[in-house]
This record gives C-alpha cells, sequence and structure tokens, in this order.
DNA sequence: TCTCTGAATAGATGTTTGTCTATACAGTGA
DNA sequence: TCACTGTATAGACAAACATCTATTCAGAGA
C-alpha cells in the first residue's frame, strides 16, 4: 500500500516529518492571530465566497496598512488568493489549504489516553 | 434555531466574533511551530496514545528544557495534557481541541470563487 | 538520608512579529 | 493630464517568542 500524501494524512497516524512540519505549522502561524482569523472568516463567509478589502477593513480597530499585512500573510501562507478588478482588489480563500489542515487535525484512528 | 457553538462552526458559515477569534488563534499559535507539531504527532501516534517525556526528546535537535517549554505550550493551549507515574511524565492529546479546530476549518458550505 | 535520573523552572539573549506613520502605486473619471 | 480613491509597500519600534545554560524539583532505590 502506497503511504498518503502528506496533505492527507492526520497528525495521528504517523510522526510529521521535519520538512512536512516546516510547511504545515506555517500555515497554522497564519491562523495564529486572532485578526487574520477573522479575516479569513469574513472572506469565507462573503456572499459569492469572495470579498473586497473595503468590505473588510470595516469591523477592525487596526488601520488599512495593517489589514494589507494580514491579508498578504494569509495569501503567503497559501490559504487565500486575490485579483484587482478595476480600482477594488477581491479576495477568496483556498478551500484545498484548509482541508489540507483540516485532515491533519482528523482524530480517526486516535486512541484515547488519559490519567490511569 | 439555536446558534452553534463557536466550537463547531466552520469559519466560512459567520463571521468569528472577537472573543472567538482570540481563543481559537491561541490553539493555533500553539501548532505553529514545527517541533510543537512534530511533538503533538509524535504523541498522538505513540501506542497506546500516550508518550512519556523521555521517548519525546529523542527526534530533535533542541535541548531538553526546550522540549518542555513546548509540551507546556501545547498543554496551556489545551490540545494535550498529562501525570506523572513515578518518574516518569506521560502525555496525551485531547481529542476534543483538535476536532474544534478541524470543524472550524471545515469547508462544507463555503461558496468556491475565484478569478472571473 | 544520600545519590542518581527524569523533568520542569528561571533568567538571558537574539530573532520574529504586529502595529504604526508616511509614502508609493494603480485605476477611474473629469 | 490631473485629482481622487482604494490598496500596497517601506521603515521604525515595542512586545512576544524560541532557544540556550544553569538550577531546582520529584521519585526511586540503596
Amino acid at each position: 500500500m502506497l503511504p498518503a500524501p502528506a496533505c492527507c494524512t492526520p497528525l495521528s497516524r504517523e510522526p510529521l516529518g521535519e520538512d512536512d512540519a516546516k510547511t504545515l505549522a506555517g500555515m497554522f502561524k497564519a491562523l495564529s492571530d486572532p485578526v487574520r482569523l477573522r479575516l479569513l472568516s469574513l472572506i469565507a463567509s462573503h456572499e459569492g465566497g469572495e470579498a473586497c478589502v473595503c468590505d473588510l477593513a470595516g469591523p477592525f480597530d487596526v488601520t488599512q496598512p495593517t489589514i494589507s499585512h494580514h491579508l498578504r500573510v494569509l495569501r503567503e501562507a497559501g490559504l487565500i488568493d486575490c485579483e484587482r478588478r478595476g480600482t477594488w482588489v477581491y479576495y477568496w480563500v483556498l478551500p484545498t489549504a484548509l482541508e489540507r489542515l483540516g485532515s491533519l487535525l482528523s482524530t480517526d484512528g486516535l486512541v484515547a489516553a488519559g490519567p490511569r
């Protein structure tokens, strides 16, 4: 049987290799800031599955360059992508990236443990 | 209909609140380091679902206090728990925490978007 | 009680990160 | 071409972080 690709193997299946751990930790790092998590959620839950930056800045207490910085971090982590359409820039979520992280966290086959 | 609890609502269902975002970002931050991700994977995939610290330190290039520090971060994030049994301390994964993060990343109902 | 081993804590240090202000870049429309 | 608006980049700075060495704590066994 072929080993499952790193993209879809749960953490609990086999120890993560050094390289995979580095890549995946980078993606989780992008999710490790409250502003970024809310940005991602705003984009994902926006009608049509995408949102203009002008829709995103509103709910936050931080400046526009800070929002722009966080969007770049999410984009460089491969979680979202964007496109300019005239004056505005639209962002959308890349579902396969979320799914990759989600399947990593799967607890299928995880043996329950705890105090003896 | 009652609103789904924050623990199980996908990011794409509705915008994440400020407080939930803070909590969840903290959990993702615990996953945002390659050593911690490998530690978690090592614990989860260890036979019996738990591992002694002495089983964990081996594969890493960092010192014992650093491993201890990372285990503490994972524990304080609610991802693992531990117990001393005689000389040794055993760690195990808390599956509900992983499941909470996993369901947050679910793409069910996410509208595909992209370049026009 | 003494010593040995496994694990955690304390404190120091260089690096990374989140945020800001100031500025530049990209389109639109007059 | 000029002015205006939306977005990104540059650079600075304080706070958070990963790692180390040195030390302490907790149990086991003689």
